[in-house]
DNA sequence: TGATATAGGTTACTTTTTGTAAGTTATTAT
DNA sequence: ATAATAACTTACAAAAAGTAACCTATATCA
């Protein structure tokens, strides 16, 4: 039996950490501040405030601080976090054609 | 700002629960046996029958008893499964790209 | 007949990760 | 000095994951 790549298994790994396909996917769609993420999407400022730090550390996401009144923080993505966008664009196509919610049933 | 995507949300959930983009591509490279995953994969017993079972349950693996001694049990993917195949082929196309093992720093 | 072997799990228990809500920090306008 | 604001932290409870021992059904062997 083939080994597993190491690659696609850290790779999985990270994307196996909930909520981290659900923040690519608001970055991918511009810059968003820490706000407006949590405001948008079901995940609490703890969680997100661990994930971002995570995709920081992982070099897939950009932290800018404009030092306003208030504080304003940007977050966008990297070369890398921009490359994600084929990833997100297939698994949006197969929940489209594939997945069914419970109201359909 | 966008609504989330309902079907989205609901296939980011299931891909960010541990270990299942690694049995999709197990089960992406033919038939498997429980005991055949078990060993390919870091995955404990336990987890790989709770997965199996999810997966089974929202129609991506098929489960096929042949009752021999001992009992023989092949997954297979469905259609639905087969369909994923883009979405991991994405994620080992990123991955051999862009992700960095600690060794290589 | 009864002991043994085998695949495919399940159970009981510990550790780690998540969820939730309240509290903190830094800055600056009033 | 006080109040307001964005962006986090912290403390604690709940849920999920990790680990290892155990169970079950069937078939072969002594």
């Amino acid at each position: 039996m083939a080994p597993l790549c190491p690659k696609f298994e850290k790779a999985m790994q990270l994307f196996s950490k909930r909520w981290v396909g659900l923040v690519l996917s608001e970055l991918l769609k511009g810059e968003r501040r820490f706000s407006e993420m949590e405001a948008d999407l079901p995940i609490s400022g703890r969680l997100l405030s661990d994930r971002l730090k995570l995709l920081e550390k992982e070099g897939i996401v950009n932290r800018k601080v404009y030092s306003e009144f208030p504080v304003r923080i940007e977050y966008s993505l990297t070369e890398k976090g921009k490359a994600l966008e084929p990833v997100i664009r297939e698994i949006e196509d197969w929940a489209e054609k594939w997945v069914t919610l419970e109201c359909e049933k």
